[in-house]
DNA sequence: GGCACACAACCGAACGATCGGTACATTACT
DNA sequence: AGTAATGTACCGATCGTTCGGTTGTGTGCC
């Protein structure tokens, strides 16, 4: 367990009542950060004071500094995306059932919209080398588990493949653009759409 | 007019043979960098050393400092794009030929999809409200051309400019994920099916 | 033409602040 | 007692910014 649970716990940086934060918690609190500011735009002491650790905590926890914490974010966010989105997508329901639930997934991860996503938060900015990896195989898993249920749906490989790279790009591109005109009705609109320009 | 015209001209930190650089070719400069690594990413020492200008020159031309830079470099590629992109929209020809134009233009501008977009660059990463109105203003006469194109081709308004709102999305998120998985083809071959998915 | 002056263009050096990161002693828990 | 967790105090580097000053060019006056 990461944080004593005491009344005095952290008087100074800590911005919630005490209480016992598991490393998991911690990394979430990490990755909200990260997924508004991208990994240039958080310093350190926004992550001391998100997490309400001090930054020789976040360097027991993370012993190879800022780069570790964000390694470790991708890495909690490729499971979360794991268990809620991959694998119902390859999961038991009709074909139409598993679309229907990662647009339902979609939704709540993304908030109607109006939170960026770090995926693409991290292919721009000057350290995208860095976390190619990462990155790459959270794509590639993603595309992957909708070209399964595509051919589960009795569509061939190749245009199975092609659809699921095709609402990808709409699911990204339509954050970006929620964002530039601040309307996060783009991304309602496009997710609306999403399950008809799959299944056509 | 920028840079005087000597053989030893700012002979520490330019990068390039002597010559006479306009405002237009400094914020040209400006623009590569902060289009790869965004507002946060990029320091005053890197847009110093792209320049070929001293960080102080820099201060003499943008007087409110980075914030300045940014804004200028918005505002230049929004002179951009009007002139190779939107008024081409709008402007003579079939509409079939005008939106092969857009894809040829497009490719262009983003290298075959290798290089990233400044307009989502901006709109992730933490400076987003501050240049807000320009983005938005961008994004908006963008769909605005583009609906312009497909009523002149006999779309109906709503749906052209549903189309448009979808055509940006793709092109963004095309970017992206190109970006993310490292294949520059995910954004060609999005630009190869533009023109049907607008014409249909 | 020669000269003084204003001003744009540009520079190196330095500013205070903050960056990411470390050393080490202390506290809390087992 | 021993180890994990944390606070304090600091490090050198770099951040964005400002200062004071130099150079070159054009302008008006004699």
């Amino acid at each position: 367990m990461i944080g004593r649970c005491t009344v005095w716990y952290n008087p100074l940086t800590t911005c919630m009542p005490p209480a016992l934060l598991s490393r998991d918690d911690v990394v979430d609190r990490l990755m909200t950060v990260f997924r508004h500011a991208g990994y240039d735009g958080t310093s350190l002491s926004e992550l001391s004071q998100a997490t309400g650790l001090g930054k020789s905590s976040l360097y027991h926890y993370f012993p190879d500094g800022k780069d570790d914490m964000l390694l470790s974010v991708l890495e909690r966010l490729a499971a979360q995306l794991r268990a809620s989105l991959f694998e119902p997508l390859r999961g038991p329901g009709t074909p139409r059932k598993r679309i229907a639930a990662m647009i339902r997934t979609l939704d709540t991860f993304y908030v109607h919209g109006t939170e960026p996503c770090l995926l693409a938060q991290i292919v721009l900015g000057s350290t995208r080398g860095r976390f190619r990896a990462p990155l790459r195989a959270m794509f590639a898993e993603w595309m992957d588990a909708i070209t399964c249920v595509l051919v589960d749906a009795g569509v061939s490989k190749t245009i199975a493949r092609h659809r699921a790279e095709d609402a990808v790009v709409r699911i990204e591109g339509a954050l970006v653009l929620a964002g530039g005109v601040d309307d996060a009705q783009v991304f309602t609109r496009m997710l609306k759409q999403l399950s008809a320009a799959l299944l056509e």
